[in-house]
DNA sequence: TATTCAACCGATGAGTCTATCGGTTGCCTG
DNA sequence: CAGGCAACCGATAGACTCATCGGTTGAATA
């Protein structure tokens, strides 16, 4: 909807990464293909929110990506600014330079209600508020032409 | 903030308009000038809007665009869709195809709040709410690198 | 230590959104 | 009716985001 395409992936991607067994750490290739998203271009996402610190990497054999911190302390908030999304309070993104509360352009009320609206959403919003039931693997898999080959080591 | 330009654009346009005197008509490139926004790709949008029913328009001699409708029956979210911004209520944004209440992705309901309250604001907000008392003309042109030279026939 | 695996990284291509330009049509004034 | 004015319109250029590719670095197994 109106959040930039590498948001929505990064949302996405954490998501998926959060209905993980606790540790267990997820190549980048396997997520793409759960997800949908682009490898290489979901390996720049990765890369970004490892900066942030939000996940933490392994390379090599065995490695992979999994949570650097427990659910509840990674907002949507945190992984929207990692990709570089600007949320930037002051800007009434209507060309008035100086836009203040005592000094409003015409747009300034009616757009700081969705704005404040729409900071709490992603303040207060956590993976945690993303854990699904056992309905998870049916559900969030996205079905890409070839087929269902997961990659989840059966061993 | 997350919008498209586009979108700002057109608020910005509306909101300007909105704020004259009722059934004067104001040229594409006088509003380019008070808003900031290129002139000719201002005209675009305004001809979407005149397409969408919002404004209309006059050629020629002492011609120009104003509201098409009282100002209570223009709604943000009018304004959005006329320059082409989709809302699409049934696209999660995450990647799952049949994204519903009862098969819900794991972002679905974190999400639909979110979208809900942005489509009330966009519904209930209107032109109306962006009318501005004396302070206006102070507080709304945009100061562009040359100078004030308002084209408002003073006659 | 050799081999394999997977994250990392820079450069590059594709596509979309933003913006510009020049000419055309229709309308008003004199 | 002649002249100028301003919206209209298609084609095109620029900028930025999205996406891809190939090679490199570092870590784990054997």
């Amino acid at each position: 909807m109106f959040l930039p395409q590498t948001a929505e992936y990064a949302l996405r991607a954490m998501a998926k990464i959060a209905n993980l067994p606790r540790g267990k750490a997820v190549r980048a290739i396997d997520l793409s293909k759960q997800t949908g998203i682009p490898s290489h271009y979901l390996s720049k996402i990765l890369r970004r929110l490892v900066v942030a610190g939000l996940l933490s990497s392994r390379k090599g054999h065995g490695g992979g990506f999994k949570l650097a911190r427990p659910l509840q302390y990674i907002r949507f908030l945190d992984i929207l600014l990692a990709v570089g999304y600007r949320t930037d309070p002051d800007r009434c993104s209507f060309g008035w330079g100086n836009c203040s509360t005592t000094h409003p352009c015409p747009l300034h009320n009616a757009w700081s209600k969705l704005n404040t609206e729409f900071l709490d959403w992603a303040a207060s919003t956590t993976l945690s508020d993303v854990i699904m039931g056992d309905a998870f693997d049916e559900n969030f898999d996205v079905r890409v032409g070839g087929g269902g080959e997961e990659a989840s080591t059966p061993s």
